[in-house]
DNA sequence: GGAAATCTACTCGGATACCGCGTGTCCGAGTTATGGTGG
DNA sequence: CCACCATAACTCGGACACGCGGTATCCGAGTAGATTTCC
């Protein structure tokens, strides 16, 4: 995990709406334009959120992803860790090795265990994670809940139900076969 | 704060040196050159710790950096702040006004307040921040000295102090001071 | 001998390039529903 | 009327540019100390 960047507050956004998307699958395509953006950069987060098993993904026209586990058992962390990878919030570079005293060999003490600072970074980074870990989609879609009126979460799924019925229905071409050639 | 940079590892272990400098005033060249680093890039460094109130810099030949501070009254918090700045963990991109059901205009229940999202990541900053505020340059340096042999403490403060000393007292040049013309 | 003047080396501090990561976009492979076609 | 098949649109998934922030470097302004010179 680095700093938290812009691809894991939309994957949080778009997998809150999938909390509540019933049988609809949307594809990534209906909910980055459910909210308003960008289409690609929405298809691009989606990959890293099935390879961590918190989505299925269905193929085909009517195809699109839902949750692969009840919101209360995916975390907020969890979703942190798919988009983000494993990278720590600090790097050491282990600089106490170097220090010119030393003459350029190390002594042990100086390298055993782990770098103080190292340490306190590491303190910091697991309070975060704890912080993070403690929230899940469940939670955080029910506070969305009570904050919206009543009749918000179904004009929500008839939006999805109205987009997911029309892919595919209306042909821009009607079918054109080639006849087989009826003549020697 | 963003993510914990190379930049902030070097001014802690900086700021550790110059707990235990006694009465030398070590250079931001010294400290690079103690650990092996650049000094340029340590230079660099110097400025924000002192805008911070961290350190006091004293100019000239024989100039160089103190700690402002009892380094029990200096956080880790305290110096990441200084040098990454007021850049926070999270910057919500409010993608809750574009919903496409709200047809344009976000009504008021979906701008009020803190986005939910953003609130559960702020929790996680502030107990990141709550983590690293807990830890003082003094608790830092008292683990390291644990670790080190009895003499080492002195050996720096040798190896610091030769270098003030060594600072302007070999002029490569003799003074050729130009005489006043004597004659017309 | 004492004091002023001058010079040097060193310091801090900010302005300037290089690079990697994240953001955003595009295109190809594969799959499913559709609608016509023939028996 | 039913089974089959070719088509087309849509999906996912990965490969390709652009821009920004961090890393690293260099150079200028300013100052304290050391040396020299003069009274």
């Amino acid at each position: 995990m680095a700093h938290l960047t812009s691809s894991v507050e939309y994957g949080i956004h778009c997998l809150l709406w999938l909390v509540d998307a019933g049988d609809a699958q949307p594809s990534s395509r209906d909910l980055a334009e459910l909210q308003g953006v960008s289409p690609s950069f929405v298809a691009k987060i989606f990959p890293k959120l099935e390879k961590a098993g918190l989505v299925v993904a269905s193929q085909g026209v009517r195809g699109g992803y839902r949750l692969a586990r009840p919101p209360q058992d995916i975390t907020v962390l969890d979703i942190v860790d798919a988009i983000e990878g494993p990278k720590p919030l600090f790097e050491c570079l282990e600089v106490r090795r170097r220090c010119a005293v030393f003459d350029g060999e190390a002594p042990a003490w100086a390298t055993g265990g782990v770098c103080a600072i190292h340490a306190v970074m590491q303190r910091a980074e697991q309070s975060m994670r704890d912080a993070l870990a403690q929230e899940t989609l469940a939670g955080l879609a029910g506070t969305l809940a009570c904050k919206a009126p009543a009749g918000f979460g179904s004009d929500v799924q008839q939006w999805l139900s109205g987009r997911g019925a029309a892919r595919g229905a209306v042909r821009a071409v009607p079918m054109t076969r080639r006849r087989p050639d009826p003549s020697p």
